[in-house]
RNA sequence: GGGGGAAUUCCAGAGCGGUCAAAUGGGGCAGACUGUAAAUCUGUUGUCACUGACUUCGGUGGUUCGAAUCCACCUUCCCCCA
């Protein structure tokens, strides 16, 4: 019998954050984070990741982790979270899951495994330097050739994907859709209790996500982006890929004025969340507790108890 | 005061007599997604009784078999001269 975790799940600035810390206090658990930027060391302010008096004396893993200059994946996160969560159990404490990376949370929930093959690798090399002299045609006949359900899923425009299965099979043999059918159904990794979090009207999201940037910037995002930059970070590390940074890294670089980077980081926030959103709906798992207007972690945290209370938990 | 230019679907912006409900991009909405996932990719976006019909391209009137496209006037905006 799988062991119980809780996952809390949401858009981002919807509250995650607090209520897993409110979560772990009343249950003694411990907190692990399900964040591909907040992964990275450095990276505070532009990600709201907690402080040490946000997350109020509870245990928290897998923020500031890595180097700025690492390129993590959800197959390296799942590596590395899923022995502390079972660590966390070993201890008798409850592991709380707090993210908005969706794929993430699942790698470590659900039973699967990654294939082979990785980003920086010779083998996506290769296929990538063919990508750009060839463009995506061959690679996809190619495909086609060895494992034709990829081939005919993937959309044509879909180069990275198209890239990754002919990488998977090259790496390892076996075809991308082989692997996938035989992992798919594997039992999952924990019985994951969900609660989810969201604003009954998302117009409500979009103002505290608009307030969050505005708050971030007087905090001193641009600040935090010249830090890294002045590190040595190289322009194209993911962590760069984070929304806030990229943008913020055009005005350090005087392509666009504050305010411009500003409108930009609020409207790609909520496109972001939009995209979290499509990810958890097809999750059927997920309670969802509903914020109206304005967020309300009283009543939020007694919900999540006695959902938490139906699954034996609390 | 005189001269010139422009007004297009949520925005920007093509179109310059029929093949236009109107290119393209942005935004919105929906979706996908298993080693970059805060990434990447897709669909859709006037209305409806939706393989067809109806109402649109600043306003009014006109030319024409037929207009977003031509003409007149009006309104607004921009530029130049004064």
């Amino acid at each position: 019998m799988a062991e119980k975790i809780i996952c809390v799940v949401g858009p981002t600035a919807c509250g995650k954050t607090t209520l897993g810390v409110l979560l772990a206090k009343r249950l003694g658990g411990e907190v692990v984070s399900a964040d591909s930027m907040q992964i990275y060391r450095g990276m505070t302010i532009g990600t709201a990741a907690p402080t040490a008096s946000e997350m109020d004396g509870v245990p928290h893993h897998m923020i500031a982790v890595a180097d700025p200059e690492e390129s993590w994946s959800a197959a390296r996160y799942a590596q590395t979270a899923i022995p502390i969560v079972d660590d966390i159990l070993r201890r008798g404490k409850r592991p709380i899951l707090v993210g908005g990376t969706g794929l993430w949370l699942d790698a470590v929930v659900q039973g699967r495994e990654f294939a082979g093959g990785a980003a920086g690798g010779q083998v996506r090399r290769e296929l990538q330097a063919r990508l750009e002299a060839e463009g995506i045609g061959p690679l996809l006949e190619e495909l086609r050739q060895v494992d034709p359900a990829a081939a005919a899923r993937l959309h044509p425009a879909d180069e990275k994907r198209i890239l990754r299965a002919l990488e998977v099979y090259r790496e390892t043999g076996e075809t991308i859709t082989a692997h996938n059918e035989k992992t798919r159904n594997l039992p999952p990794r924990y019985d994951a209790v969900w609660i989810g979090l969201r604003f009954a009207d998302r117009a409500d999201l979009r103002q505290l996500i608009d307030r969050r940037v505005d708050a971030m910037v007087e905090a001193g995002l641009l600040e935090e982006v010249r830090t890294l930059l002045d590190r040595g970070l190289p322009r194209d590390a993911t962590a760069l890929q984070a929304i806030g940074y990229k943008e913020f890294l055009g005005v350090l670089e005087g392509e666009i004025t504050v305010d411009q980077a500003v409108a930009e980081v609020k409207l790609r926030s909520r496109q972001y969340a939009k995209r979290q959103l499509t990810w958890l709906r097809r999750n059927p798992d997920i309670h969802w507790i509903e914020w109206e207007k304005e967020r309300d972690f009283g009543r939020a945290l007694q919900l999540s108890t006695e959902i938490l209370r139906t699954h034996g938990l609390g």
